[in-house]
DNA sequence: TATCCGTGGAG
DNA sequence: TCTCCAAGGAT
């Protein structure tokens, strides 16, 4: 026998305190009759995975002006949508944006599939996104499992086991809630929940619309859950980049390969970077000045350490690797932190 | 199943 | 300064 009073809890907290989002149809327009548009879904869900709202909210904004459909998108250069990616991390992300949309306009005559199945074969969509766009932009009662769902589920039932063995415990919890009327409402709802209330640290439950019903909240257990198995301490790597300028302006910049980190992406080049200091190789001769400082960033598995070189270049430089890119045409924006960090140092 | 893949804000 | 971690996906 399905809980119906759960859900609907939700759904009439949700109705008053849903968060005004740019990517979002608010209840209140829904029910009036307004439907989602799945190209905006489609994209925020993509840059939502593993990024904070806070991060996000601008880029949206500035990709759906750039890039108002799925058509304009797939029509846009590869380096211009890397470049307006740029700082928002998961490069590899951007990559399969670019693919996803060619597909959508070559494969599904430009509109988004609406079925799980058929939205999961796409580049960039995996079980969440999959789910998360049948549900929110397509209406289809599919159970969304991300960070927030599988935190709110392990306090609701109080499950103690770690992740991610309890996952799909969790999975079966939230399916058996997930309710038949605004079911995307309803999706929204839980990960609101999560990112507002039911917080990782400090969670506010006395004023939880789910409080009542939560076993966590009567054990005194929820601000422990869930579990997570201990994660491994991170190494501190080294390298070094080359900041090279020619006396015309231009810069000395290379595209990374699509594979590994920082894929696609603009940067200095420079040495491996590696658990010992290694001796670089300069993509050219010229008189290399180390600046001052260095540069510390820190990875989702490594720290790194780097050394920054700058020098002038000769017009008639032929370097080993990389292209010099016109003065006019250089962003620092179109770098990812890291690089951009290197130019922030060289120009202090 | 485990590892790789970014970034910036919170505490 | 340091750890955690946010609407995960690909391999």
């Amino acid at each position: 026998m399905r809980d119906v009073s759960l859900p609907t809890d939700l759904l009439e907290w949700y109705d008053r305190h849903a968060r005004d989002l740019p990517w979002r149809v608010s209840p209140a327009a829904r029910q009036a009759g307004q439907v989602p548009d799945p190209y905006r879904v489609w994209l925020s869900e993509i840059m939502l995975q593993q990024t904070t709202v806070a991060a996000v909210r601008d880029y949206f904004l500035r990709f759906t002006t750039l890039w108002p459909d799925v058509h304009a998108l797939a029509a846009a250069p590869d380096e211009q949508v890397m470049g307006e990616w740029a700082g928002l991390g998961y490069y590899a992300r951007a990559r399969n944006l670019l693919k996803c949309a060619r597909a959508v306009v070559t494969e599904h005559n430009g509109r988004f599939p609406d079925d799980h199945d058929s939205l999961l074969k796409l580049p960039g969509i995996g079980p969440y996104t999959a789910a998360a766009i049948s549900a929110i932009a397509f209406d289809q009662a599919e159970t969304v499992m991300d960070g927030n769902v599988e935190r709110v589920m392990a306090r609701l039932f109080n499950e103690a086991t770690p992740l991610p063995a309890v996952k799909p415990t969790l999975k079966s919890h939230a399916a058996g809630l997930t309710p038949p009327q605004r079911p995307g409402d309803y999706a929204q709802a839980v990960m609101d929940l999560g990112a507002t209330i039911c917080t990782p640290k400090s969670p506010a439950c006395g004023i939880c619309p789910w409080r009542s019903p939560c076993s966590a909240r009567a054990a005194g257990t929820a601000a422990n859950l869930p579990a997570k198995s201990p994660k491994k301490p991170k190494p501190t790597r080294y390298g070094t980049v080359f900041l090279g300028r020619r006396a015309d302006g231009a810069w000395l910049l290379e595209r990374r390969p699509d594979k590994g980190l920082l894929g696609g992406m603009l940067g200095w080049p420079g040495s491996d970077w590696a658990s010992e200091p290694i001796p670089p190789m300069p993509p050219c001769n010229a008189d290399w000045q180390a600046l001052p400082g260095e540069v510390r960033h820190t990875f989702t598995h490594f720290h790194l350490i780097l050394t920054v070189m700058i020098a002038d270049l000769p017009q008639s430089c032929a370097p080993r690797v990389g292209q010099f890119l016109p003065r006019q045409d250089f962003r620092p924006s179109d770098l990812p932190t890291v690089m951009r960090k290197a130019y922030d140092l060289s120009q202090a």
